[in-house]
DNA sequence: CAAACTTAGTGTAAAATTTACACTTTGAGA
DNA sequence: TCTCAAAGTGTAAATTTTACACTAAGTTTG
């Protein structure tokens, strides 16, 4: 064991930040927090970031960003994976920026090194929760995000191509549905993701052969048309596979 | 710009740690530090890690690992990237490495994490020489790396998933062997690597058919059969197809 | 200088995969 | 019962991948 460690000190020089996308049927949402000082201090500032906070000197750092994503969705256990560490000299030096940190940060100058992270979440098992000084959580479709404060459009930058190269090779693309879906959201995800246009009937036939898929005896309920089936993902299949290479489109 | 920075003062709290291959014909190799205090204090402590140092507060991380590589091997320009950054609250916690950290680090018991790099050299074009604590710095075979101090055998782990998978897309092999090559040593090379026997026509047809390599009018020298034809690679092609996908095995 | 040795260098046919492509079925709603 | 919208389904051609073995050329040895 450690000793002399510092329970719930925060350690003012690493954080995380977390890219979590969402899809909400036909649009991919990115998770951002608005900064919002003017119920306080009449600071205008509605800039977006991605949400993240700095880590405690006693946390695991992808603890870290469970815990800020726990805040903000109230979600545990969500699949959550290292994007990487960005640690420019000027990350923190646009102007705004900077503004901000003097307001929030106990030490506002300290070069801040970030870690960020990727989540998948179907965005309808949660509820967005404001916290601390997030006083907005928005999903914002991924292709209408502008320019984040911070480094964060280059943490997101590096999230999407993350993304769609783990669609290629590993089942993920459920991550993002709810556990029973129709064949045609999938594809619909991945065309989206991947700004594609796939051929439908060779896309249904190929991720039924990968073997994850099963088919339900359940059908979309609703719908102004023929109900599709639906179909579950076999999670224990993927495991027992997983080192092979699989395709996915 | 960034006031109060602290110039040339160390970061104790981040540092980078590199994971750098080479091939030396027949063997995958990996740069070690061998821990060596017994001229100095009598500690015996011979443990292999990886090269690696505390970043300074103000300097880039990946500049952080360039500086430790080269005083190193001499190396400049080099190529590198990031591995992720490695964080558990145990990586230091080993009795050994705690002996060792108290020896030479300002704040020893401090919480580091550490940021992974890798890096792929022509093991010929350099010539190791020792810095500061690190008293041997040796070209290790891969499959022969044993336990190595901290968390380095998992940083190891990650870089050599990640030299497999760049060898699959990216014309990475070249880096590890001379200007000119004839193209068996890059058969042996993906062979080693990969601990495959891919069928050497297929192998040499489709990285012919990459473009990627040109031939040259010159043959290997002093061998003791027939010589083979050397090749080189083609940066300048692989620039502007860089968006493609090829298969390079 | 001839024989033996070692690696270089080369082609093809069968199998598997990928691609392109369009009509019928089904249930809901009017 | 008619219309609408998406569901569901097959095949043939092209391409890619795979499996497989002998001859050529230069070096060394006797």
């Amino acid at each position: 064991m450690r000793p002399n460690k510092k329970m719930n000190t925060i350690n003012p020089t690493v954080s995380v930040d977390c890219v979590v996308f969402g899809f909400d049927g036909s649009d991919l949402k990115v998770l951002l927090v608005q900064r919002d000082l003017r119920d306080n201090l009449d600071i205008d500032d509605d800039t977006l970031v991605l949400p993240g906070d700095l880590i405690f000197e006693d946390e695991d750092i992808q603890d870290a960003a469970s815990r800020v994503l726990l805040d903000l969705t109230g979600i545990e256990n969500l699949f959550l994976e290292q994007i990487g560490a960005f640690g420019s000299l000027d990350r923190l030096s646009k102007d705004k920026d900077r503004v901000w940190l003097h307001l929030i940060r106990p030490i506002p100058e300290s070069r801040v090194i970030t870690i960020g992270y990727f989540a998948l979440v179907n965005i309808k098992n949660y509820t967005l929760r404001p916290a601390g000084f997030a006083k907005h959580v928005i999903w914002k479709n991924f292709n209408e995000v502008g320019e984040l404060g911070f480094d964060h459009n280059e943490i997101l930058s590096a999230g999407i191509t993350k993304l769609r190269n783990k669609l290629y090779h590993e089942p993920v693309g459920f991550k993002l549905l709810p556990k029973q879906f129709p064949l045609n959201h999938l594809y619909t995800l991945y065309n989206t993701i991947l700004n594609s246009r796939l051929d439908r009937r060779n896309f249904l036939r190929r991720i039924l052969k990968t073997g994850f898929l099963k088919e339900t005896n359940n059908f979309q309920e609703g719908v102004p048309h023929k109900p599709a089936r639906l179909y579950t993902f076999v999670e224990k299949k993927f495991a027992r596979d997983n080192n092979q290479k699989f395709k996915f489109y």
